[in-house]
DNA sequence: TTGAATTATAAGGTATGCCTTATAATTTTT
DNA sequence: AAAAATTATAAGGCATACCTTATAATTCAA
């Protein structure tokens, strides 16, 4: 990987790279499946995996892995999206074969602001798919719903679904009564869990669980 | 100035400066000026200028300043050039205003290697000055040959290559007789088409055609 | 020529992401 | 249940460009 790469390049790759691995990795993505992409020593990987938790782009789960949070993922995508679109500009306007185009739209992509990225889309006629026929992501999301960790509190929701789905979240989901359907409404938020009430029950819900539980709010 | 820039940007950013200062200051440019110009402190300049003058980019005179040798001079250029060619693109074909441009070409710069950089020069017509009329620095391309479509009006001129030959491209080009080798006169220039006198007979060739075509002008 | 201003240099500090080595905790396999 | 493998954590290091403070060398101006 490049040695010579500014901080918040490293963390724009570092959740790239979760982003993209996620659909060849099994949920959350180990930490070991991030030291092989990267090439760097476990140690290495375990110490910035918990800085970008700490400062809330990813949730890690000890022995586990790692997962995106919401805004870990909108800035993958985001990332991603800028990497699509430099590598058909580089192919389409400039000809340049894409093998190489690959690699030079991964250091443009991190000095592109939203405003480029938009305007280039344009130029481009709005393309869906990069050169090779891999979706571009499009500019805002296409689903409505957002994590429970991130509904405010009082409002009222329907719980859509709970994804990633791991280990022994579907256990509690189902204790708590939290099933895809149910309606909640956000009572209190917490350092480290929050409180909610499912019918007439007021349930108290890790932060780690809140973030695999994805709501409509109403 | 920027925190998070990596080393190799770093470096770039100096000769750059150097090489724009030399108009304003006396020559050789006191470290008094580049400290003012990055806002660092004069010991931080002292430092980086040691080790920029050790790994022979510039000569350093103390008490006096630095010039730039004949490889810093050409880091500059063109890192310069990449910096115009970008601020046209981003003003030319994305509509983002020049103020804007400026910051977003001082990022890109960074980002491009050389080819990418003459495929822009082409893409854009080869411009000769910035949206504000500053000169753009010329590449010292090793070939002299240009692609078909920017060959002036009026000019005389013979077949070098055809890059990238894909397609059809080859059975066209000899359709037309327009091997490499051959001489031309470019006759007029469309919208979408170039008029070339070969031989006796005047071709019309699309611009994607004249795109891969390229000229020795005569 | 002498004093003031500028410039150079030395010494020590911060932050960051990487490294290695060693040990502890947990999971997986036998 | 025990052994093996994986994963986490602690401790100490490296490189780099910036910082401040303090002192030495040189230039410039009176």
């Amino acid at each position: 990987m490049d040695k010579d790469v500014t901080v918040r390049e490293r963390v724009e790759d570092y959740l790239g790279a979760i982003y993209r691995l996620r659909a060849t990795a099994e949920l959350p993505v180990p930490l070991s499946v991030l030291g092989e992409h990267f090439g760097f020593s476990p140690v290495s990987i375990h110490e910035m995996i918990q800085k970008l938790s700490q400062r809330g782009w990813i949730t890690y789960y000890p022995y586990r892995g790692v997962i995106l949070t919401e805004q870990g993922e909108a800035v993958a995508i985001a990332l991603l999206r800028r990497h699509r679109l430099w590598e058909r500009f580089l192919t389409d306007m400039l000809d340049i074969p894409w093998a190489e185009a690959h690699d030079i739209a991964g250091a443009l992509e991190h000095a592109t602001p939203e405003s480029v990225t938009e305007r280039l889309s344009t130029l481009l006629g709005d393309p869906v798919s990069c050169p090779h026929g891999v979706p571009i992501p499009p500019s805002k999301r296409a689903y409505t719903d957002i994590c429970l960790r991130h509904v405010p509190v009082g409002a009222r929701g329907r719980v859509t679904r709970i994804a990633p789905e791991f280990g022994d979240i579907l256990r509690d989901v189902q204790a708590w009564g939290l099933l895809p359907g149910c309606q909640i409404i956000v009572i209190e938020q917490q350092k480290t869990e929050i409180i909610v009430q499912v019918e007439e029950r007021l349930v108290s819900i890790p932060l780690d669980s809140a973030n695999v539980i994805w709501i409509e709010v109403l």
